[in-house]
DNA sequence: TCCCCACACGTTTTT
DNA sequence: CGTGTGGGGA
C-alpha cells in the first residue's frame, strides 16, 4: 500500500488511485486540490509510469512551479522529465519541435505579447484606412483573440461576415495574421491554435504525442477555452487516461472565451468518466463557508455542490457600511492594525479585495495614512515597462530577424539618427522588393533613397546586431544580455538623463532576471529565455505575505487564502459590476467571483460597501450589493460608519443637496451629487507646504482658479509637480 | 521633436 | 478625478 495515500480523506485518495480511464474532479475551493495532483502524478510514477509519459497542464506559472516542487519533494529528480507546465508553455515547446510541418514558420518564432500585437493591429488599421474611432483597436484585438480561441481563422470569418462591418473586420484580421506570419511571430493564441491545427492536420504528429502522453492532467479545467478543450481531446483519445480537476463554481474568466461547458459536459464527452467531488474544504471556518454556499446558491446554472468544514463556528463576518470609499479604507486600515496588536497577526496574512483596479488607489491612501506596508499585485508590469521591452526587441531581432516589428522598435532607440523619414523610406523599400526590413537595413547597395548620413547609421547599427548575433550561440544570457544594453549605446543615454535613474533599475533587475534563469532547469540559451519571458507574468514572483498586506483584484487572487480577508465594494453597480447588470449569465460570474472572494478567507472575513463612492470626480451613491443580501444574516456582524458621519456633519452648517442634471450612464441611474461632503476650502499660497496621501510633503509652486475650482502646482520630492485640484486631492496644509 | 492643451473615456486580463 | 491620445504650435 502506498505511502502516498496517507492522510488524503476517501475521496482524495480515491481521486489518486483512479488512474486508468477518465476521471473529473470536481474540486471545490480549499479542498486540497493541489495536493490531489501532486499525490497522483507521484503515484503514478510509483506505479511504474514513466515520467516523459506524463503531461500535466496548469493555467499559472506559479501553479505549475508550485506542483514541480510539490512533485520533486515526493520523488526527486525524476519530477524533471514530466511535461508540467502552462498550456501556452506546453504549446511554445510542442511547436519548437512541429511548427515547421505547417511550412509558414521557422522553429524560431518569437511570442508577440498583448501590447506588441496592440500596435500591430493599429498599423493594420492604418494600412486599411480604417477609422480607429469605429474600429476601436482594443476591441479589434478582442475580437480577433475570441476568433482564435474558437479556432476561426481569418477566411473562416471572412465567410462568416455578413455585413459590411465583419467584412472590414475580416479583412483586418487577415492582414493581422499575415504581418504575424511574415514576422515569423506568434500571438498567444496562435500558440494554442497552431497546435491544435497541426494534431487536427498532420496524423503522424498527432500520433506521435498521443501514445507519448499516456496520462493526461488538466487543473483549472473550468476555465478552459475551445482550442484548450481541443487540445487536451485530441492528446487524450489514445489512452483516454484524462484526468481533469475544477471547480465551475470558480470559473471566472468567461469574458476571456473560458467555456465553462467544458467542464459541465465533460462526462457528455468522456461517458465512462468517473466522477470524484472533493467537498471538504480545510481552508475556512463554517461561517464563512455557509456565506459562500448561500450566495453561489443563487446560480441557476450549476450543478449542486456544497462545501463543508469541520472546522465548525468561526467568528461572524463583519460587515461594514462605510459612508464612502475614504471611511471604508479608515475602517479597513484601523481593523489591520487592531488585527495586528490584538493577535500579533502579521501584515502578510491580510489580503484587501476589490473587483476593479481603480478601488485601489483610497484604500492604498488609507493604509499609507496608518504606516501599513502592503504589496499591491499586478499593477504595473515589469514586462510591460518601455526599456525592458526595448531591450527584449534587441534579443528578439538576434534570435528571429524576421521579426520587422521588433526591429521597428529599435531601429532609432536609443536614439542614433534614424528619423522617421529614412524609416518610411526602408519600409516602403521592403514591402515593395518583399525583403524583409532586416534584409533591408543590412544590404547598403540597395536603391532605398535614404540619406548617405542615414546610410551611415544603419551600417553602424547592422554591424552590431550581426557581431551581437554572431556572439549569441557561445555566450551565456545575461552576458549577451549586458552587451544588448551596453553596446547598444542603450545605458549610456539613460546615465545621460537625470531621469533615467529608476529605467536603469530595471534593466538592473532584467539582468538579474537573466541570472536566475542560467540556474533554472532550462538550458541557458536566447531561445528558452526569450520563451520564459514571454509567457511568464510578474505576478508568478511577486513575493505575497512577506510582512505586507496584500492588494489585489479578486481575479488576482484566485488560488491563494489569507487569514484575514477584506472583501471591499460590495455595491449594486460596482460588484456587481454595472456592465454585467443587463444580462443574467454575466451576473451569475460576478456572484462566482463573489464566491472566489469570500472562499480567499480562512478565519475572519470582512465585506463592505460604502454609501457614498467618487467614481470619475462625482460623489455617486450606489446600493448594497445583492450579494450581501445573499449572505445568511445568522453569520453577519453589521457596523456602520453613519455614527461617525453624523457627529462630523453636525459640526458643519447644513446645505441643501443639488442634483444634476446628467444622469447616470452606468446602468442602474445612481444619484449624482454636486457638492462633496467637505465644502470648506482652504486658502492657499505658493511656497506652502502641502501634504499629500500618496505623495507625501511637497511644497506648492502655483496656485490657480479660485474657490472650488483652485488648482495648485505642488512638486513632490522625487516624485515630479503634480497638479491637484483642491476640490478632490486628498490634501492638507503641513 | 517636444510640449501643452483639449477631449474622450473609464471591468476583470492566469498566457 | 485620473489617463491616454492627437492636434497644433514653438
Amino acid at each position: 500500500m502506498s505511502q502516498l495515500l496517507e492522510g488524503l480523506n476517501p475521496a482524495q485518495a480515491e481521486a489518486v488511485r483512479h488512474t486508468e480511464g477518465p476521471l473529473l474532479i470536481m474540486a471545490g475551493a480549499g479542498s486540497g486540490k493541489t495536493r490531489v495532483l501532486t499525490c497522483r502524478i507521484a503515484y503514478l510514477l510509483e506505479q511504474g509510469v514513466a515520467p516523459s509519459s506524463i503531461l500535466a497542464i496548469t493555467f499559472t506559472n506559479k501553479a505549475a512551479l508550485e506542483m514541480k516542487e510539490r512533485v520533486n519533494k515526493m520523488v526527486g529528480d525524476m519530477s524533471r522529465q514530466l511535461w508540467l507546465s502552462t498550456f501556452h508553455a506546453f504549446c511554445a515547446r510542442f511547436l519548437r519541435l512541429e511548427i515547421e510541418s505547417l511550412g509558414m514558420y521557422n522553429r524560431n518564432f518569437v511570442i508577440y505579447d498583448a501590447g506588441d500585437t496592440l500596435a500591430m493591429i493599429k498599423e493594420c488599421l492604418k494600412e486599411l484606412n480604417l477609422d480607429d474611432k469605429q474600429y476601436i483597436p482594443r476591441s479589434m484585438q478582442g475580437l480577433i483573440s475570441n476568433a482564435k480561441n474558437a479556432l476561426q481563422d481569418a477566411g473562416e470569418y471572412a465567410r462568416n461576415a455578413d455585413n459590411f462591418r465583419a467584412k472590414q473586420e475580416a479583412e483586418l484580421y487577415e492582414l493581422y495574421q499575415k504581418k504575424l506570419v511574415q514576422n515569423n511571430a506568434l500571438d498567444f493564441d496562435d500558440l494554442l491554435l497552431l497546435a491544435v491545427r497541426i494534431l487536427e492536420t498532420k496524423p503522424e504528429v498527432l500520433q506521435r504525442y498521443q501514445m507519448r502522453f499516456s496520462h493526461i492532467l488538466i487543473d483549472e479545467y473550468q476555465d478552459t477555452n475551445r482550442a484548450q478543450y481541443l487540445l487536451a481531446k485530441h492528446l487524450a483519445a489514445h489512452h483516454r487516461n484524462l484526468c481533469v480537476v475544477g471547480d465551475a463554481d470558480q470559473s471566472i474568466y468567461g469574458w476571456r472565451g473560458a467555456d465553462i461547458r467544458n467542464i459541465l459536459d465533460f462526462e457528455r464527452d468522456y461517458p465512462e468518466t468517473k466522477v470524484i467531488k472533493l467537498e471538504q474544504n480545510y481552508r475556512s471556518t463554517e461561517v464563512i463557508l455557509e456565506a459562500a454556499n448561500a450566495v453561489i446558491a443563487n446560480n441557476s446554472n450549476r450543478k449542486p455542490k456544497d462545501l463543508w468544514t469541520d472546522i465548525a463556528g468561526g467568528e461572524p463576518i463583519t460587515c461594514y457600511e462605510a459612508v464612502d470609499e475614504r471611511d471604508e479604507a479608515r475602517f479597513v486600515a484601523e481593523s489591520i492594525q487592531k488585527h495586528r496588536k490584538d493577535e500579533s497577526l502579521p501584515y502578510g496574512d491580510m489580503a484587501i479585495l476589490y473587483r476593479t483596479n481603480s478601488q485601489s488607489r483610497a484604500l492604498e491612501e488609507g493604509l499609507m495614512k496608518h504606516a501599513i506596508p502592503y504589496v499591491m499585485v499586478g499593477n504595473v508590469k515589469f514586462y510591460d515597462r518601455k526599456e525592458i521591452k526595448d531591450i527584449i526587441a534587441y534579443l528578439r531581432v538576434l534570435y528571429n530577424p524576421n521579426s520587422s516589428q521588433d526591429l521597428l522598435r529599435i531601429l532609432n532607440v536609443p536614439k542614433r539618427g534614424i528619423g522617421d523619414t529614412t524609416v518610411s523610406k526602408l519600409t516602403d523599400y521592403a514591402t515593395r522588393s518583399g525583403m524583409t526590413l532586416f534584409e533591408v537595413i543590412s544590404n547598403p547597395d540597395l536603391e532605398t533613397g535614404v540619406s548617405p548620413r542615414a546610410r551611415k547609421h544603419l551600417d553602424e547599427l547592422a554591424g552590431l546586431l550581426f557581431d551581437l548575433m554572431g556572439r549569441t550561440p557561445t555566450v551565456c544570457t545575461y552576458d549577451l544580455v549586458k552587451a544588448v544594453m551596453e553596446e547598444s549605446g542603450y545605458v549610456a543615454e539613460l546615465q545621460k538623463d537625470e531621469k533615467g535613474e529608476d529605467r536603469l533599475e530595471n534593466l538592473q533587475e532584467l539582468l538579474t532576471v537573466a541570472r536566475d534563469f542560467a540556474i533554472g532547469d532550462m538550458e541557458d540559451n536566447l531561445e528558452n529565455f526569450l520563451t520564459r519571458v514571454a509567457l511568464v507574468s510578474d505576478v508568478d514572483d511577486a513575493e505575497l505575505g512577506d510582512g505586507r498586506v496584500t492588494l489585489m483584484t479578486l481575479h488576482a487572487a484566485k488560488g491563494l487564502e489569507f487569514p484575514v480577508a477584506f472583501l471591499t465594494g460590495l455595491e449594486e453597480g460596482i460588484f456587481p459590476h454595472a456592465r454585467t447588470l443587463m444580462n443574467e449569465a454575466e451576473v451569475e460570474e460576478e456572484r462566482r467571483i463573489c464566491y472566489v472572494g469570500i472562499t480567499r478567507a480562512q478565519k475572519k472575513l470582512y465585506v463592505s460597501h460604502a454609501m457614498s463612492r467618487n467614481i470619475y470626480g462625482r460623489s455617486t451613491q450606489f446600493p448594497p450589493s445583492r450579494f450581501l443580501q445573499e449572505m445568511p444574516e445568522s453569520g453577519l456582524d453589521h457596523q456602520s460608519g453613519r455614527a461617525r458621519f453624523a457627529a462630523a456633519k453636525a459640526a458643519l452648517p447644513p446645505r441643501p443637496v443639488v442634483p444634476l442634471h446628467r444622469g447616470g450612464s452606468l446602468g442602474l441611474t445612481p444619484h449624482t451629487q454636486a457638492r462633496d461632503s467637505e465644502a470648506t476650502h482652504e486658502v492657499w499660497r505658493p511656497g506652502e507646504k502641502a501634504k499629500h496621501g500618496k505623495w507625501g510633503v511637497g511644497t506648492v509652486v502655483s496656485v490657480s482658479g479660485s474657490g472650488e475650482d483652485q488648482t495648485l502646482k505642488v512638486a513632490f520630492e522625487g516624485q515630479g509637480i503634480k497638479t491637484l485640484a483642491v476640490k478632490f486631492a486628498p490634501i492638507s496644509k503641513a
